[in-house]
DNA sequence: ACAAGGATCCTCT
DNA sequence: GAGGATCCTTGTT
C-alpha cells in the first residue's frame, strides 16, 4: 500500500488494537478537508466499555457489521465520534478517532471550529469533518475515505488506558488500548 | 410515554 | 479545576 490508497476493507479485518495501532499516520478525507490520524482507541467484544457489550441496539448495529464501515453516534447531546468497524462481521469491535492534525482545508477547518485548528479530541475530530449521524453503517469512500499512511521517523506510538470510560469494568478500564503519535 | 445518563468541549475561576 | 451545554438512545412503566 502507498500514501495514496484507500485502505481496503481487509485492513479492518483484524482485531481492533492492532487496527487502532496502524491507523496512526493514516489521513481521513472529506469535502476537501484531509486530517492525519494521531490518535485512536481500541473498543472491542467482550469488553464492557464498548457500546456493543450490553447487546445490539439499533445505535450498535453497525459495529457488529462488516469491517470498514463507519460507526458515527452523538455523545453527550453535542459531539458526532466517528468511529471504524473492525474484526469479521458478527464480531461487535471499532475504533475511535480521537485525534487528528490538519493536513489539507485548513480554511475550512476553522469555519467549523469557531477558528481553532487542534484536533486532539473526539468531538473535535468530528466537527473538523461535519460528521453526521447519518453516516453510521455506511462504508469508508462515501462520505469518508481513509487513506493509508505511517508513522514519521521521528515520531513513537505511545499506549495508555482508555478515557471516558468510568462506566466500564476496572480491568478494562486499565486496559492499554489508546494510541497517541508523539514527538520521540 | 418517561427519566436517566453519556467513548466531550468550552468557559470561567 | 469545576460545571454547564444539549439531545438522543436506552431501558423501564
Amino acid at each position: 500500500m502507498n500514501a495514496t490508497v484507500a485502505l481496503p476493507p481487509a485492513f479492518f479485518d483484524r482485531d481492533a488494537v492492532t487496527v487502532a495501532r496502524a491507523l496512526l499516520g493514516c489521513v481521513m478525507r472529506r469535502d476537501g478537508v484531509a486530517l492525519r490520524v494521531v490518535e485512536t482507541e481500541a473498543y472491542r467484544e467482550a469488553d464492557t466499555a464498548c457500546h456493543a457489550s450490553r447487546g445490539r441496539t439499533p445505535r450498535t448495529a453497525p459495529l457488529f457489521g462488516p469491517p470498514g464501515r463507519l460507526y458515527v453516534y452523538l455523545c453527550y447531546g453535542i459531539h458526532r465520534l466517528v468511529n471504524v468497524v473492525a474484526e469479521p462481521e458478527g464480531c461487535a469491535a471499532g475504533v475511535l478517532i480521537r485525534g487528528a492534525t490538519v493536513v489539507a482545508g485548513e480554511a475550512r477547518v476553522r469555519r467549523r471550529r469557531g477558528g481553532r485548528l487542534d484536533l486532539i479530541g473526539p468531538g473535535k475530530v468530528g466537527q473538523a469533518l461535519a460528521a453526521e449521524v447519518a453516516w453510521s453503517g455506511q462504508p469508508l469512500g462515501r462520505a469518508l475515505t481513509l487513506i493509508d499512511g505511517r508513522p514519521r521517523a521521528a515520531e513513537r506510538v505511545v499506549a495508555g488506558p482508555r478515557v471516558g470510560i468510568g462506566y466500564a469494568t476496572p480491568a478494562d478500564q486499565a486496559l492499554p488500548w489508546r494510541f497517541r503519535l508523539v514527538a520521540s
